[in-house]
DNA sequence: AAACCAGACTAGAACGTTCTAGTGAAGATG
DNA sequence: CATCTTCACTAGAACGTTCTAGTCTGGTTT
């Protein structure tokens, strides 16, 4: 249990003053090269670090910035993941809060501040756009787009990545493409509009099956959709569904595959999320993938941006996991 | 943009000195009930909150815990959640440090340490017991059980876990029962020793399939057990299996149900972990459960104990989670 | 040769707490 | 009544950095 070395130690051994090893060590202009390389040496010899809580006290710009997160937010890892990297481009460090059911977002935003942390990053932040511009520090909110102009956001476009879908079912042959929504989830709006504008575009009827973000959600719709065929013509129903999310396409698989219908070749399926579920083996969903290095950059770059009072709104184009859950329209079913 | 009050604009409000702040605070003794009383009120009306930074730098004990988890470590999010009350229990305040691909462990542990953790919790450690026991503050593993004295740990007990799944499977009337095993993977060995203990008690004739982790390696399991049925007479194959986890249990399910073989009326399935994927409505594997919330409480506790210089090491029992993959053994497999 | 300048370096304050070592008053003990 | 003890409280140092405001040296300009 020695204790760890200290400015004081370096600038002992290296026989200058704290300061300048101060100056050394943050690599700020100030030192010639011969005490630099001098200095340099004897923290390496002492296996000196800086003091993280000394530096964040005392330092005007503590170049540090809280990332709150979900316990169990689908994505929110990647996310995570991803943040490392795009803050250290940028020189900026990263302190992690968790949210859950027993930690909400206002204690893990609290403990970030408490730490001296310039701007946070929410990753879907759950609390309304008044008590985020309410924060003593810029909010960025990731994940989640956000159009307020008190706050910044980087997410992924939502309009694209259903458009990306739809493109891709049409590419197949298909042209009655229904689609299951997320109810009041996050993002589902946004993608149900852009469905419904596409739809629209090509002069074809939009079908809304009302849904959710979760399994049993995707089970229903799934079961409403059964009951639609019930009496109509095989020439009006869907040949192809998008539905909001992995989780959910998930139940509709279920269900489709409980009542006999096959996928894909009387149905293709496609997902929203590209999560681990989308990829297992049985499952074989095709699915829009979110660019989580994409979006921690552009977080990043939000809150770098904030910090000197520029407010930004990126979107993020996601991309199109194509698996074996979609197929070219069968003759079957024309 | 308002500066955050310190503990002098207290001082100032309720008319003390700036230590005794400090003392009602804290909540230590050293202040009379009145002044008490007036000085937290005084806090409340400036909101005053106290500066973590500050508050790191100068106490002898931080009391602070550092924890470094994996980004996709399954089971990890449930043990960061159950952390935060746990730690609260105690007095401990958390930290969280991220690993990952592009994230090693011993920079995450660093980064704890530049704060001024007093003990780290690792989840899942990945570094061997000598670079782990190196640490200048105590370890304690956590979700991989260690006898390493030099360590503490706080652990699932894989042995009453493999008896869990085993005994339930015995209730059913199975007794000519197979193991999956994980391989390398971390805590494939005592799940096996378990298992081959429990088949030796019983006199029974162990058969352990290798196996992994993954998915595909429940896959190339259930292939290896269905070529064994061919030329064996009937009563000498497995009518029930214990799969390493339940993501390698999926695979195994998914490649019984290619070959046509019913589960749970053919051949009965547990996983281990009880993760998301096998309550999933087409899943509904019984699985083996680990209790977050106890061992989240056990690593707590460990990391107190080592704080006084006792090294423990903590097993919690598992839970059993019942669902229907399992079945009493059919009088067609007998 | 006086004045200026840039670069390398330093002394000491400052950040907001906690800790140490007290002070002063009131009551208890001999 | 002198001496201890306890309690409520305070002054000021300390934690390890960064920041401000210098000093000193040697070279260049006037």
């Amino acid at each position: 249990m020695v204790k760890r070395p200290t400015l004081a130690d370096v600038a002992a051994e290296a026989g200058v003053s704290r300061a300048l090893v101060s100056i050394v060590i943050r690599g700020v202009p100030g030192a010639s090269d011969a005490t630099r390389e001098r200095v340099l040496a004897a923290a390496a010899q002492l296996g000196y670090r800086p003091d993280a809580r000394a530096r964040l006290l005392r330092s005007s710009r503590s170049r540090l910035l809280g990332v709150v997160f979900d316990v169990d937010g689908p994505f929110h890892t990647e996310i995570l993941e991803a943040l490392y990297p795009a803050a250290a481009a940028l020189g900026y460090d990263i302190t992690l809060s968790a949210r859950g059911h027993r930690r909400s977002e206002g204690e893990a935003i609290r403990s970030l501040l408490d730490l001296g942390v310039e701007a946070l990053l929410v990753l879907g932040p759950a609390s309304p756009s008044d008590a985020l511009a309410a924060q003593p520090a810029p909010v960025v909110s990731v994940l989640e787009p956000h159009t307020d102009p008190r706050l910044s956001s980087a997410a992924t476009d939502e309009a694209a990545g259903i458009a990306l879908a739809v493109k891709h079912l049409r590419g197949l042959g298909h042209s009655r493409i229904a689609h299951v929504d997320g109810g009041t989830a996050a993002g589902s709006e946004a993608r149900r509009l852009a469905y419904e504008q596409l739809m629209a575009e090509d002069g074809a009827q939009p079908l809304v099956i009302p849904g959710g973000p979760n399994e049993t959600d995707g089970m229903k719709a799934a079961r409403e959709l059964l009951a639609l065929r019930v009496g109509r013509p095989a020439n009006e129903l869907p040949t192809a569904v998008v539905v909001f999310n992995d989780d959910a396409a998930l139940g509709f698989l279920h269900e489709l595959d409980a009542a006999g219908t096959a996928v894909p070749s009387e149905l293709s399926v496609v997902g929203y999320d590209d999560s681990r579920l989308a990829a297992l083996a049985h499952v074989q969903l095709t699915s829009v993938r979110q660019e989580p290095d994409a979006i921690a950059a552009a977080a990043v770059e939000a809150a770098a941006a904030a910090l000197e009072g520029r407010r930004t709104h990126t979107l993020v184009p996601p991309s199109l996991a194509v698996r074996s859950s979609t197929a070219p329209l069968a003759a079957v079913a024309r």
